[in-house]
DNA sequence: ACAAATAATCAAGCTCCTTGACCAATTAGA
DNA sequence: TCTAATTGGTCAAGGAGCTTGATTATTTGT
């Protein structure tokens, strides 16, 4: 005989941290909306992150988010289109291409760093700074950074 | 002048709670598709664990799900389209609509809240039993349940 | 020189969620 | 009681954030 008695499994890990995550993305983009800047969002955000002072090559960018290079060609798409960002070949292999901020990506980078900061910020005020930075730790070993092949040599 | 450095502000708590949610989604989306239950996504599974055995009401479902109305309809669609639930008109209020786990459905649920417990198992494992529930302690802080009416009474 | 690997691109589509407009049933109030 | 306002659900359209599959350059290894 099957039970026929329901589970309602509801508090796991995975429903909580969508939970917290879907959150922090709403937070993040009603922010920049009263910004002016909605276009900026949480999923472009991570990307614009990553873009250093010389840029990076857009393989980079896929090995570092964790993405199909599909996935970042297409937000690379759009913020060149939107002249967010540049893509242009890397010399030294000219099958990369070198994507870099516009001094417009470069301003509202600023903002969404602001605007973060201001986010964690009032998290970290409500958990408690030992809570937050244990929340960030354990964050981190469940789901770590990439390796980038500089790093492992 | 303005200051042209780039902000590379990465490691922030969206992005940390975006990318072990990701993974956890990912994790139970394939484990869910080695059963052959690929249809049965993280997504629609939050939903049908909301179900208990007398059945909800839409609107509840709604409510514990920080949703919006359109959205669970939706969701509600797909799985009755598929049998997994049925929707009926609520005797009590004929506006209402009381959604039920087929036995389709219970027998899915079932396998889902194993994969679940395997999932959460194996990361309580690498954390350890104190740290993975600091991180839910935490987590249910971050981003609390909804609060039923009848509960708040 | 040629095969294999690497980097990007083009095309299509899926999941999960949104806003806007609307109708039907119930409840509260003048 | 008739009449708003409210509540519950539905229809339509679309945006954000991803996926897989197939194809084209370029470079590297032998």
């Amino acid at each position: 005989m099957v039970d026929e008695k329901l589970p309602e499994l509801i508090d796991h890990l995975g429903w909580r941290l969508w939970r917290a995550a879907r959150l922090w993305k709403a937070e993040f983009d009603s922010r920049m909306n009263a910004r002016g800047l909605a276009w900026y969002t949480e999923g472009r955000a991570s990307l614009i992150a990553q873009i250093g002072d010389a840029g990076v090559r857009q393989s980079a960018l896929v090995h570092r988010l964790g993405l199909t290079k599909q996935a970042v060609q297409q937000i690379v798409d759009e913020l060149a289109a939107e002249e967010i960002v540049t893509r242009r070949p890397d010399p030294a292999d000219n099958r990369g291409r070198i994507i870099t901020l516009t001094p417009k990506g470069i301003a509202a980078a600023h903002v969404a760093n602001e605007v973060k900061r201001e986010i964690d910020a009032a998290q970290r005020l409500r958990l408690g700074a030992a809570r937050f930075e244990a929340l960030m730790d354990t964050l981190r070993t469940l789901a770590p950074d990439a390796q980038t092949p500089e790093n492992s040599g």
